[in-house]
DNA sequence: GCAAGGTC
């Protein structure tokens, strides 16, 4: 029997296609891949019987770089990136996509490609088939075994029609986003590098750790610097208004009036009407009007709309609440949460969805009501032929989802249950009167049906002010009539929902990339976001966008990016050829480049007024090692060392609190060291900045710390202070942390490691001997305890011994867990001093370690 | 260290 391999988008789009193709009956293995299970069932393909291996991949197999080279900031000028080599290597190496493929391909005769159908669908595809087509049983030509499915929605009819009509991919839509991705490429790191070495290397106080720019990210930035500017440039002009209030007959309740005329511009002016108004103590009901008015009830949710209410109700931001709705959907409690389609599709269960949530305290009135007194027939919204729209799948409680998931959850849900509720209706009620010749009114609505605002409370009608019972003709004494003087007032900062609402209209970024480009600017310290999750740009994003208006206005502009992709879209229709597209577009943007390098002084020069500079920045901190004098440490991020007799910067630690290490010095360049903590946990270890930035050994990586240097003789080093492998993690090594005293410490040398054992306290000495212990080849420690305090017997304050394995040691240091029953090979022996104490042990040695410490 | 696009 041949076998037919078939790979969807996403995991559970693999589950869903299985189901329905083999009708529930299928066997579900692991793959190699964690992410992805495969599904496995028998059945006809082509008009044979095949056996069906149905799994997916996890989005993008592979990603665009450069090759290798030219990543090195110092060497690579970021004008040859329009030019240099790029490479296309695994996206996500962890999950291990490209293994699993090669291996399911293996045995299969056919491939058939369920990914998404959309062009980033389409490119998948392609990376899928240069994957599994070398692996493959070749049966027949290509023609033969690769197959494409179209499908525009995930129900028994359209997947297995789409099976009994498989096609051919599309290289032509492939090749476009071959080609957005090149130039997305190219275009951004270039800026990006050119900008950030630019200016950081000018001023002190950007705080930002990088000035990027990205044909997606700067016009969303552009929209939040838009408004400010009309924030800025707005001139409050002073309007005059009358303010009216009347009693109604028979001591009935006071009223406010609108005049008709609203507001005026003129003070002459409206103070001539007041006197005209003030001649009559008495308003008259003119008319009456009563109209039955109708809000409807929502279209079924989708992403946009879902992160528009997170933000702007829930203040919740997109990120976080792309976060929230993944978790909820990992869990099988809402559908899949990336869709741009508003519209329920023809066969969808409402009954079901909607019994699963009568058990709710909260709504499951509303869901019960509507199961047996029959729902309203959904709204038609737009059917983007992705995913069905984000609806609840199963009920859940706070207690199992968390605060946060639940307040999403319970929006969606509600939201859900609205949509299938009747529409709100209400009494919308004109009341016009007459003073003089002056027109008033006042008006007011009051609720008829609630319909879907009974389980969306926020968007229920009710009014302020309820309106009397009046009729026409009816007096009605005028209390007071007074001018009021107001100003008209600039429009507020954008909020997130508004700019998600901007993004969508000019078509930056996809339902699935909208909060990664909000979340950048704000990373990136250009906007900052303020109550009311409003975006306020940073003078930093300001100085960018004008400055990019200085120089060449398209960079910022939202326009860019559509005429772009017009241009892309003829790769697409087969209109024109990649690789001419691809020249031209980017010919373009690189002359755009220079353009921009040569002009960039004019950006500078909005700079200049607002930044410091360097020379002018940060504090005193260490003596640099080529000139002796203090070099200044500048703490905004990129936090670094200035000095500025050498006009040399050098990079510290992110997020690192930085202090003088006793003015001792590096016995290699004679710079100052320095002691770094993290703050979370304690840890701390020492740093060369020389050192940091220019490593001096072949096994020291840059951005490490003495803890990872191996200079034979100082007394800083890694060879001088390390003691044993790190039990939790693969690379790390335990060193000694000299500045720990009196509450000794151990800590892991790997950057990415927090972990850190504590040792004794009242030591007033500790170090590293030469000798290694027998049973573990651990470093031995030799301890000095305090006389008064110390744990040893016949109070003797000298020890040395295994932190591990020698009694007295390892019973004062807390263990969380009692020693395990750990099978221990013999020790190896005789391990030198120096270059062997980098190196790992035999693995066992790891997890004897990790016994101790969990 | 950089973009934007998939998805876990």
């Amino acid at each position: 029997m041949k076998t037919a391999l078939m790979v969807a988008e996403k995991p559970s789009l693999a589950l869903s296609i299985a189901k329905l193709i083999s009708r529930n009956s299928m066997n579900t293995r692991k793959g190699i891949s964690s992410a992805c299970p495969v599904h496995e069932f028998t059945g006809k393909f082509k008009g044979e019987t095949v056996r069906f291996k149905v799994t997916s991949v996890c989005g993008h197999v592979m990603s665009i770089d450069f090759e290798g080279k030219y990543n090195n900031w110092e060497k690579v000028d970021p004008g040859e990136l329009f030019s240099a080599p790029t490479i296309k290597k695994e996206a996500n190496p962890k999950l291990n996509i490209i293994k699993f493929l090669e291996k399911e391909a293996r045995d299969a005769d056919y491939i058939v490609l369920w990914l998404d159908c959309d062009r980033e669908g389409e490119n998948i595809c392609f990376e899928v088939l240069d994957i599994v087509l070398p692996v493959m049983r070749r049966s027949g030509n290509r023609q033969d075994v690769v197959f494409r499915a179209h499908f525009s929605a995930i129900t028994d009819k359209d997947i297995n029609a789409a099976l009994n009509s498989v096609g051919k991919p599309n290289e032509n839509e492939s090749q476009c986003v071959d080609a957005r991705q090149d130039l997305d490429l190219r275009l951004g790191c270039a800026f990006t590098r050119f900008q950030t070495k630019y200016f950081q290397g000018k001023y002190g106080d950007l705080d930002s750790s990088l000035i990027s720019y990205g044909p997606c990210q700067t016009p969303t930035l552009g929209f939040c610097v838009d408004r400010h500017d009309k924030i800025q440039s707005f001139k409050p002009e002073p309007f005059w208004m009358i303010d009216v209030s009347v009693k109604c007959p028979n001591n009935g309740p006071s009223i406010t009036l609108d005049w008709a005329r609203g507001r005026i511009f003129e003070q002459p002016v409206a103070k001539m009407y007041l006197s005209m108004i003030k001649e009559n103590k008495i308003a008259v009901i003119e008319n009456i009007s009563k109209k039955e008015k109708t809000k409807q009830r929502p279209q079924a949710l989708n992403t946009v709309e879902m992160l528009r209410v997170a933000s702007a109700s829930l203040g919740i931001g997109p990120q976080q609440a792309m976060q929230s709705a993944e978790h909820l959907y990992t869990r099988g409690y809402i559908s899949y949460p990336r869709t741009e389609t508003t519209h329920y599709p023809e066969n969808f269960d409402f009954r079901s969805s909607l019994s699963q949530q009568t058990r709710s305290r909260s709504w499951g009135d509303s869901a019960s009501t509507l199961l047996s007194q029959g729902f309203t027939k959904p709204r038609k919204g737009s059917d983007a032929g992705d995913h069905p729209p984000i609806t609840p799948m199963l009920c859940a409680t706070e207690q199992e989802v968390g605060h946060d998931n639940w307040r999403l959850y319970e929006y969606i849900v509600r939201h859900f249950i609205a949509s299938l509720s009747p529409d709100c209706t209400y009494l919308h009620t004109v009341i016009n009167f007459k003073l003089g010749e002056e027109s008033f009114c006042c008006t007011g609505n009051s609720p008829l049906k609630p319909g879907f605002t009974e389980v969306m409370p926020w968007q229920s009608i009710n009014d302020q002010q309820t309106l009397p019972t009046l009729t026409v003709g009816a007096k009605c004494e005028v209390e007071k009539a007074n001018l009021l003087e107001r100003k008209t007032s600039p429009p507020d900062y954008l909020t997130e929902s508004e700019l998600i609402t901007l993004m969508e209209k000019h078509g930056i970024g996809t339902d699935a990339s909208i909060p990664t480009h909000i979340n950048n600017i704000g990373q990136r310290n250009y906007v900052t976001v303020i109550s009311g999750r409003k975006l306020q740009p940073t003078n930093l994003g300001i100085m960018l966008v004008h400055g990019y208006k200085k120089i060449d206005p398209d960079l910022a502009l939202p326009t860019m990016r559509s005429a772009v992709e017009k241009q892309l879209n003829l790769i697409a229709l087969g209109k024109a050829k990649y690789t001419d597209v691809l020249k031209h577009a980017v010919t373009i943007f690189q002359q755009k480049f220079h353009y921009f390098v040569a002009h960039v002084t004019s950006m500078d020069s909005l700079f200049e007024v607002t930044f410091t500079p360097l020379s002018e920045s940060g504090k005193p901190m260490s003596r640099c090692g080529k000139c002796r004098r203090f070099m200044k440490y500048i703490s905004a991020a990129p936090p670094r060392l200035y000095c500025n007799t050498c006009d040399e910067t050098y990079d510290l630690p992110p997020k690192t609190n930085v202090k003088l290490y006793k003015e001792l010095k590096c016995p290699l360049d004679e710079f100052e060291l320095l002691v770094c903590s993290t703050g979370t946990n304690g840890k701390t270890y020492t740093l060369c900045p020389y050192c940091y930035n220019h490593p001096p050994f072949r096994d020291m990586k840059k951005a490490s710390g003495c803890n990872s240097c191996t200079h034979p003789g100082c007394e800083h080093s890694l060879s001088s202070l390390g003691v044993s492998p790190c039990m939790t993690c693969e690379s790390g090594i335990l060193v000694l942390d000299p500045t720990s005293s009196p509450k000794w410490k151990l800590a892991c040398n790997d950057n990415r490691c927090s972990t850190v054992v504590t040792l004794f306290q009242h030591a007033h000495r500790i170090s590293v001997t030469e000798e290694t212990c027998e049973k573990c080849s651990a470093y031995e420690l030799a301890v000095d305890f305090h006389k008064d305090k110390t744990p040893l017997e016949n109070k003797e304050t000298k020890h040395k011994g295994c932190i591990f394995c020698d009694q007295i040691f390892s019973s004062l240091i807390k263990l969380k867990h009692a020693r395990l029953a750990v099978k221990r090979r013999p020790a190896s022996r005789g391990r030198g001093r120096g270059r062997g104490r980098g190196k790992k042990p035999p693995k066992d040695k790891m997890s004897q370690l990790a016994a101790y410490f969990v």
